[in-house]
DNA sequence: ACGTTAAATGGTCAATTGACCCCAGCCACT
DNA sequence: AGTGGCTGGGGTCAATTGACCATTTAACGT
């Protein structure tokens, strides 16, 4: 699993082996099962997490009880709720596992004693961060512009493993729209009457 | 100008006059009339921007026609298609002024420099995009769950002076109704129909 | 002051989608 | 093997919203 995280890092910045040896102990590693959760709304995410294997997702609960997911993280991802782990304020998201997985945790203080360390790091999360929020402002600009046909065709584009590993019903709670129209436009592609 | 961005940059870390006078140098400063594009589309994105004052949109056009609106840009805020400005890859965003702007404007040569003289300004843009990320997702997970009228009280409380500085029918883009529907919840709100 | 443009309001109509519901197949557990 | 839960598909119906349109009001430029 650090392999997968050395591996991850320094695509994006050079670290040494030994200043990542420097990072393996400040990590917890856990194991979780298809279902449980690592948070839960209202509690306060103590941990960033990283994705060694398997798949979980991240999701809120609105006033009728329907999910709607912000992301799916995928091995090799990382995955929080980014505000209450800054702030100590209690979870708007849960988090729960679609698949067995195993995770790489590091809490804020050895995080924060992490980028003091070694400031390459601080780097690192910035162009992560930075990253997620092109793709953010991205699929915002997409759920404002694009029919739901384009939103599901471009997802299914871009995680194509997604298909055989994410139910559909979460699919349609990650695009914004009911299972039943999801259901709907993959009839209408699958028989060719689809104008995308 | 200088003075709204030094006040901005220290409310997130620590920087000496003096320091701040070495990042001067590295800004170009701009006037824009309202209305006039400091950004088009198919263009790339050679600066981040900071809006020392005035007001700036950050909008796409989709295929019909119909203007999409990711950011307003208030003083004190930054602006940039982030993607194109580190990648050169032509930009998928206008940026237009809705009002008459005073804008500090640096590319990305001399901002990777800023990082390199200064490195705490790695730490202060990373915080930055971390803010924005949180509030993109906020943002997102609003326009998966809440209803229109929802995210419009929202947007109000959270961006009370939008109500004299923005068009209606441009809060309507960025909140992705059309101006009609706009219009008509907020004749509902006036009127005490409404069932936020 | 006047003419033009921009912005806001609001009516009508149709289409898309959510909500509700049912059914069939598959999977996991006992 | 049997049962319950999960998943996916799809029908029906109603409501919300977009699209189109017209009118009024406000802002802008000469």
């Amino acid at each position: 699993m650090f392999d997968l995280l050395y591996k991850k890092i320094t695509e994006k910045i050079t670290l040494t082996e030994d200043e990542f040896e420097l990072c393996k102990p400040l990590f917890s590693q856990r194991k979780l099962r298809k279902r449980q959760f690592i948070l839960q709304e209202g509690d306060v995410s103590r941990y960033n997490i990283f994705v060694g294997k398997g798949l979980l997702r991240s999701y809120t609960i609105d006033e009728k009880g329907g999910e709607h997911i912000l992301q799916f993280a995928f091995e090799g991802w990382w995955t929080a709720d980014l505000y209450s782990f800054f702030t100590d304020e209690p979870s708007l998201f849960n988090i729960e596992a679609l698949e067995d997985s195993e995770l790489l945790m590091i809490t804020r203080p050895s995080w924060e004693s992490l980028l003091n360390k070694l400031p390459a790091i601080e780097r690192y999360f910035r162009i992560l961060i930075q990253n997620s929020l092109i793709a953010t402002q991205r699929r915002l600009i997409g759920s404002l512009s694009e029919t739901a046909e384009q939103k599901y065709l471009k997802f299914v584009k871009a995680y194509p493993e997604s298909i055989q590993r994410v139910p559909q019903h979460m699919i349609a709670s990650y695009l914004g729209i009911t299972r039943e129209t999801l259901s709907r436009l993959r009839r209408d592609i699958a028989s060719g009457k689809s104008f995308p």
